[in-house]
DNA sequence: ATGAAAGCGCTAACAT
DNA sequence: ATGTTAGCGCTTTCAT
């Protein structure tokens, strides 16, 4: 394998003028230049980007942390990612945690193994305290609303999301209102859950722990909650769902097992994925890829800008009125 | 940042002795190993990667190259990538070609300049020619039957795939069968078509160009061909669909638009994927995360085993009749 | 404008 | 068992 030595032999100059000619430094003559590119087109040279790396200190990679990749809500936003990546050059490395906090330990020790230059935290079971020892190492960005000065933050604003949905069914005649969340222990959980509660408060209705269901991420959760739903004395009325996909499951199950949307139960769910559509949902819409494009560009400006403080971002929803309330 | 010398100084040893602390190398006296421990976990020291890339030669990332990360069908691959991937040690980095020749070409780039170790092409546009110019460079795995004897392959057998729903449909009492494929000039569409025409010719159907759509890869194309199919003034009573999200699509928007699945129109799709289970639809299942797990376990297999040579593997398949024919 | 040479931080061959 | 040292292939400073 030929390296830089071999062609500045051969090209009868420096090292040095090698390095200038294929990094496009300005001050090196017509001529040098001409045959420096002669012998690398010749023997078909390419840099050992490794070595680049380890004499930089940087490597132009980004690490993605999410629990999974094949779920539409994370390749949503890893998509948005993705793009903004290949435009500046940059590459994707990515932990697939499954939540498991090994795997996301793993993660942060890249960056502070130089492997990734910044990360990119989709979402993570880790706590904050622990993400806090790595911000030395390299920027890291969360996809949450924390308040954390080091840690940058692109986010959707939950709360107001939820009660956006909860005010609607509110408005359209509901309050025995249940919902359905995914993990409920994350930050954006949380703020739902406060939501859901100041909005029942606000019409004094009661909160009933058997409308509540967590732990909801497939469409396959939509036959346990229909289900449950029907073995239920007191049913609700409207459920806010905080995924298309479960959503579309408790459609079609709901049609399968005799539940019907919207007579029997009103939905209002969020992502506004191609299957809400197809469905008739009436949805919340999460610009997810939008938020992956800002994730990095987060990143990508903090080096651009030599290091600057860690910025916080909001993102907009907007209520897609459809057939399911 | 502390490095291996300054940990080989304070624990007053030398650094190739740090070296075979760090890396487990057996013959190193206990106090030794102890002191040089003391001071790294002191310090909080860990190696920088990148230099043991650029000393090894290698750098235990593999490189995953697909359209784009957000659709089912590739997301279940990489899954079963990253699986198998994290199990041994490796990370993936992900090239989202959006099937740009550009992108393509930069990944197998990045096998050149030893960025990654090898190199799993889940999908492509490519020619076979070009890939043959990396062959040298690193391990190719590609998700597609193909014959090229330096490319390891892991592949469903689509001719065999798509004659199993054809000779179903055909069971059913079906002759007028049509067909949704994505793109239509790749190898596994070319493999497809080669079976629908065998198995039309089998009964001597003919073969009506109105009846096969090309392009169908999400939900959204559902509308495209129900309305297609609607204004047909002979119309297909059956199709062999190549993705259970397109399946899908023409299920919702069939009802939407008064065309029923099966009554109407019989349908047998691909993948098996949560969706086609919600909606009843008969699908051929395609073991997308064995494949995944498969193309890795080459590349692993590959370096382990001193460079075998590249291996082809078939995955079985299986029809699972639910009530869409 | 160009070259010499000193790193970057680690691995591994060689010597003892 | 342990240390010395020559790489790995590039970037970058410092001379000239």
């Amino acid at each position: 394998m030929a390296n830089i030595r071999e062609i500045a032999k051969r090209a009868g100059v420096s090292v040095s003028t090698v390095s200038r000619v294929l990094n496009g430094y300005p001050y090196v003559k017509e001529e040098k230049r001409k045959a420096v590119w002669d012998v690398v087109h010749e023997l078909n040279y390419k840099k050992n980007i490794n070595a680049v790396h380890l004499s930089k200190g940087k490597t132009n990679i980004i690490g993605v942390m999410l629990p999974t990749i094949n779920h539409p809500y994370f390749s949503m936003i890893v998509e948005g990612i993705a793009e903004e990546a290949l435009r500046y050059g940059y590459h994707l490395l990515f932990f697939q945690t499954n939540y498991d906090i090994h795997k996301e330990l793993e993660a942060l020790e890249m960056l502070r193994v130089k492997q990734i230059d910044g990360l990119i935290i989709c979402s993570h079971t880790i706590s904050l305290e622990t993400l806090e020892l790595y911000i030395s190492d390299g920027p890291i960005v969360l996809c949450e609303d924390i308040q954390e000065p080091h840690i940058f933050s692109v986010y959707i604003d939950h709360y107001q999301a939820f009660m956006l949905g909860m005010d609607y069914l509110i408005k359209k005649g509901h309050s025995k209102i249940g919902y359905c969340l995914g993990r409920p222990t994350s930050i954006n959980s949380q703020k739902r859950k406060a939501a859901y509660k100041d909005a029942l408060q606000n019409i004094h209705a009661s909160i009933h722990a058997n409308w509540m269901f967590h732990h909801c991420l497939h469409m396959g959760d939509g036959k346990r909650i229909v289900s449950t739903i029907l073995s239920l004395a007191e049913k609700p009325t409207a459920l806010l769902v905080t995924s298309d996909q479960v959503a579309a499951g408790i459609v079609l199950w709901g049609k399968t097992y005799g539940l019907r949307v919207p007579n029997d139960l009103a939905i209002v769910s969020f992502d506004n994925h191609p299957i809400s559509e197809a469905l008739h949902i009436t949805t919340i819409e999460l610009p997810l890829s939008l938020m992956g494009k800002k994730a990095f560009q987060m990143i990508y400006d903090y080096f651009a800008n030599n290091y600057t403080q860690p910025k916080k971002e909001k993102l907009p929803v907007r209520l897609i009125e459809r057939a399911s309330v």
